[in-house]
DNA sequence: ATGTCACCTGGTAGGTGA
């Protein structure tokens, strides 16, 4: 079983992209962020004739989400039950005996701004909400673009970005809140090569120098932890031709 | 290098968000 998560940054754009990335890779499902799509214009036509089913949760120029995958997703929820959001960040399903959570977290903006504020209120309910799920769903695979690097040692340059976004102690907090529930980081289940990100700003010639950071994550359950046999992020779209600014990253169960 | 990209409005440029 393979799974996988990629903010392509507007499907509109990157839909070819996308159907290569996954003609070449046999994933069973992926997790898209940031469609920026309204629902009706959701190339669910297009994706049915690659072979995948598809669910989706959009809204007008940003944010958007979508759950693709090989056998049709049940259980379907969008967002996180009692927390009111007119944002689609959150799209949910279950795939056999597989629950699968794909988000896309607050981006943030600054600390000190109403956008941060936005983003800890967000975390502290999609915590709240997964502590229920767990219970309900053991075999839980948390994934996306979480805007958080958990660590110094996801950052590219740990000093020019402390305090910064993406590196408080306050969303390093909240990610560790995560883990608390019991939700593992798969990527550190491995030893990984030193410098992996999963982002890369478009400026500055941030990936030719790899000045990147990794904010894209797959979490899993407890009773999941013993699954997994890989985790590894694929560099090779972000050297596309018009590249996506995030690259995917991939989970393989046993 | 505040260096790009995507989307919107309302156009052939400027604002917003990331």
């Amino acid at each position: 079983m393979k799974l996988a998560t990629w903010n392509v940054n507007s499907l509109a754009v990157r839909l070819p992209q996308l159907l290569e990335w996954l003609a070449a890779h046999p994933v069973d499902a992926i997790a898209l962020q940031e469609t920026k799509l309204t629902d009706d214009k959701f190339p669910h036509a297009e994706l049915l004739a690659a072979g995948w089913q598809a669910q989706w949760h959009g809204q007008r120029t940003y944010n958007g989400v979508a759950l693709l995958s090989r056998m049709p997703a049940t259980a379907v929820v969008k967002n996180i039950p009692g927390f009111d959001d007119e944002q689609a960040r959150v799209i949910s399903g279950t795939l056999g005996d597989l629950r699968v959570v794909g988000a896309y977290f607050p981006n943030g903006q600054a600390p000190g701004t109403d956008k941060f504020a936005y983003k800890m209120r967000w975390m502290e309910a999609l915590r709240d909400w997964l502590a229920h799920e767990l219970s309900e769903h053991p075999r839980l695979v948390l994934m996306g673009d979480f805007n958080v690097a958990p660590e110094d040692r996801d950052v590219y340059d740990p000093v020019a970005w402390a305090g910064q976004i993406h590196c408080t102690d306050e969303e390093r907090a909240h990610f560790r809140a995560l883990q608390d529930i019991g939700l593992v980081d798969a990527f550190r289940l491995f030893e990984q090569p030193p410098k992996s990100w999963t982002w890369w700003d478009y400026r500055n010639l941030a990936f030719r120098k790899n000045q990147g950071l990794r904010i894209d994550h797959i979490l899993v359950s407890p009773a999941l932890r013993q699954k997994v046999s890989a985790c590894e992020i694929d560099k090779a779209p972000r050297r596309n031709e018009r590249p996506s600014d995030h690259a995917p990253v991939e989970l393989t169960l046993r």
